[in-house]
DNA sequence: CACCAGGCAAGTA
DNA sequence: TACTTGCATGGT
């Protein structure tokens, strides 16, 4: 069988037996957002602590989070980890969001994948992945989410060079993958389910822990 | 105790 | 271009 045929076979099979994933938990396009920043590098339990002091503050809006001070924002998401560099980072999105689109999320979404892309990757703190993720799950365009456990996942079973650029493994599931934005977001929020629950703890031949064993 | 979690940017060679 | 390091809380 040919990779792209076993990479569809794959999604059907993680699909079968995990199901839908729903993501991008959370309840506006605005949460979505901040939730794509804060869990750089960081638990998602961890996430949802520093999203609910937001909204038990009433704070989880572009426009509170625009009038805070960076040091009350700091606090507010500090079981989120790097809470200095992440209120930051919030800070600089929300910023570009007031100065370039009137603080509309649905203003920056109104442009072409390509242009978005062009200007979240303009912030410092959005690379690549929370770009992507922001793209696909908050705007709802087609674009593939490549995340630390598909690379490690999909290069142990020979599908990508373990030296694969994150540009190189996103063109591999997006020039192979029969499906589209339903698909892409359901792949990539299955890849995670996969990794925090089936990693075999440093086992030979688990593709999904960090520490690379011999098989 | 060690190690990791849905990264990113800045510094170094 | 290709490493290395700082950032930090909370769970196992």
């Amino acid at each position: 069988m040919n990779k792209k045929k076993r990479l569809n076979e794959i999604y059907k099979r993680l699909f079968s037996y995990f199901g839908r994933q729903y993501w991008w938990p959370g309840n506006s396009k605005f949460e979505i957002v901040l939730g794509a920043i804060l869990t750089q590098n960081t638990n998602w339990i961890n996430v949802e602590k520093a999203i609910n002091n937001l909204k038990k503050g009433k704070a989880l809006s572009a426009k509170k989070v625009f009038d805070m001070p960076i040091d009350k924002l700091a606090l507010m998401i500090k079981p989120a980890g790097y809470f200095n560099l992440k209120a930051k980072r919030l800070k600089n999105f929300i910023n570009l969001l007031f100065a370039e689109y009137a603080g509309r999320l649905s203003a920056l979404f109104n442009q072409d994948l390509t242009a978005l892309r062009q200007s979240l990757l303009s912030v410092n703190g959005i690379g690549e992945e929370t770009a992507d993720s922001i793209i696909l799950y908050a705007a709802g365009l087609p674009v593939f989410v490549v995340d630390a456990y598909t690379k490690r996942v999909f290069s142990r079973h020979k599908f990508i060079a373990h030296s694969a650029s994150y540009a190189e493994t996103q063109k591999f599931f997006m020039e192979n993958l029969s499906g589209n934005v339903r698909m892409f977001n359901e792949f990539h929020a299955l890849i995670v389910r996969l990794g925090k629950e089936f990693c075999l703890k440093n086992k030979p031949r688990c593709g999904l822990c960090p520490i690379r064993r011999k098989v």
